[in-house]
DNA sequence: TCTTATACTGAAACCGTTTTCATATATAAA
DNA sequence: TTTATATATGAAAACGGTTTCAGTATAAGA
């Protein structure tokens, strides 16, 4: 592999020259560059950059933090990312925390042993406190969460609005005795979420089920189960706040082994907008979220404050949500019927 | 952010001495070791990666390179390499294809620039003598693709009889004319499940319908699209090999809006055994490949080479499919009157 | 006692760039 | 003509580590 030092020796030039070639920089000869493009033509040169990153102290590459790539909603995330990452330049490493406090860490390291500019967090697990002894070493922007005492930027959409609107929804439908799910507890969104869903509960004068209340509903499978539970109470529920497609998608599974209609005898709703939401029968009503914008204003964001330094303080871009209202929720016969 | 020099001072030692307590390495007395360690831990120093790699000539870091990260499968694929390559103490750095020979090569780009140990390639747009050329600048082995003349590793399930066992279980269903989908055509893998689906239709004396053939099926709205398609044909389809659970999905979306019967009127089979093929009524036959295993061994096989440095040659890591029958291809009622 | 081997330590070279600084020349302004 | 300014070039320092090599001290073997 040439280095600089033999595209110089090639060309007969130096390697400051040669530099101001590769960087597009002035104060050199129509003649010397046409020169030096030559000579690295030839020898195949192309910079290394690792010898570019130690010299100039930047990586041009950004993690992003999340739970799990498998989540749609995450992969929608960091594929948006991923493109305004690329045509700004930058690199994006993947890190998936599975929830893990110590992987959060570990990830976190990246930005002190500078192995990459900036940080996106998709999800918060551990502390504050701990988080902001990172910041020191590079930007780190928040998305998908929104933790009132910290001073970075958040983009985020209003977690507590969307569930006051979806479990609004689900009243006007007529259901008295709704159940609320959540994914991960300690996770701000849930915090929010459930503040919405109570609201919403308070203002319509119906009672809280904490019987019918779950938090660790995240994917399929728990969905699945989580139905089954459901069924063995005394209670009947005829509505279920979900927090996510999947575990809509589960129920509405396990329902239809059951005999139990949907939406007739239980309202479902889920989040995201997901393929599935659209696929299952009934389709599924859901809160939409801007995803893509959401992830190409996060590397933004964070581009910005790496390229102008500027000290982060709190920064909120607050996106609007979207209800989708489907069958699960809502039936068609009556649509006709009017 | 205090440097090995800073830490070199502080215990009064020099920076080799130092440079050993970090890397573990031999020669060192307990008591400079403690010394190092005391130093180190009290300035919060922590190496920087930039001047590690270009000295000790690695990165410690991958590039996945794949067409979009939404598709369940390469999520899947990817998460599993994510965690595996994080066992290892390595990066994975995601590159979006979409599927555009020029963007491959931009990411190919990141061996020769140094920024990368090595690549995994799920997919191959490119002619292979073009990738052929980057293989000088660090190991490739290649994912879900099987290209004949390429002297790499090749991880990845046997597409033809993949597609062949799909074929002949339609058949055994008593489909007679059957339609076959495919995505990215220049695909290889579409041409080797091509394959596989003609050598059945042709052991059972089938005819292969060439104006019920497709090319361009790649997610739930094509898959919408080309149901519609076909149904507009003079040629009435009873079976439809996918090659995709999202495009089998879309089609059993439609199916259901025209009030045609799954499996009854029309046999659907997806691929890949993704969760969306067990949610949908009727649930989708599918054929699984052992995503986590293949991604698992795309990162052994790729870190091995880098560590060892030996010249990959040809390497086939071939993996195990199964048909998962759902009822998108088989009537419940027959199996309950059994 | 004299080698020889082994454990420990540090000075200096090196990895491949970018940046600073000094110098030279050409052009414009005084 | 002199002075200031802009353009063009390169030598050398810097970035922050790791590696090579040489040197010293101590223990083991002849």
């Amino acid at each position: 592999m040439p280095t600089i030092k033999d595209v110089a020796k090639y060309a007969g030039l130096s390697r400051t020259t040669v530099s101001r070639v590769i960087n597009d920089q002035p104060y050199v000869s129509d003649e010397k560059r046409q020169c030096v493009l030559k000579a690295m033509e030839e020898l195949g040169y192309v910079p290394n950059s690792s010898a570019r990153r130690l010299r100039s102290q930047k990586t041009e590459t950004l993690a992003v933090l999340l739970p799990r790539i498998t989540n749609p909603f995450f992969s929608h995330l960091i594929e948006a990312m991923e493109i305004k990452a690329s045509q700004w330049g930058y690199q994006v490493i993947i890190c998936q925390t599975h929830e893990s406090e110590q992987k959060e860490q570990d990830y976190l390291e990246l930005l002190r042993t500078k192995q990459v500019d900036g940080v996106i967090m998709t999800a918060v697990h551990n502390d504050w406190e701990v988080i902001e002894s990172y910041r020191e070493c590079g930007p780190i922007v928040v998305c998908n969460e929104n933790i009132e005492e910290a001073q970075v930027p958040f983009i985020y959409v209003n977690q507590e609005e969307a569930a006051y609107d979806a479990t609004m929804h689900l009243i006007q439908q007529g259901c008295k005795n709704i159940s609320f799910l959540s994914g991960d507890d300690d996770s701000n969104v849930s915090a929010y979420r459930r503040s919405g869903f109570l609201k919403a509960l308070q203002e319509s004068s119906l009672p809280f089920l904490p019987n019918a209340s779950y938090a660790n509903a995240i994917d399929v499978n728990s969905g699945r189960e989580i139905f089954r539970e459901l069924r063995r109470l005394n209670h009947p529920i005829d509505g279920v706040f979900t927090g996510s497609d999947e575990v809509a998608a589960g129920m509405i599974y396990e329902a239809i082994k059951e005999g139990v209609r949907v939406p007739e005898d239980m309202s479902i709703i889920g989040f995201d907008n997901q393929s599935i939401s659209m696929l299952m029968s009934p389709s599924i009503t859901t809160v939409e979220q801007p995803v893509q914008d959401m992830g190409e204003k996060c590397v933004e964001v964070l581009i910005d404050q790496i390229e102008h330094k500027h000290r982060s303080v709190r920064e909120d871009h607050v996106f609007e949500h979207e209800l989708k209202v489907r069958n699960s929720t809502f039936q068609e016969i009556a649509l006709v019927n009017s």
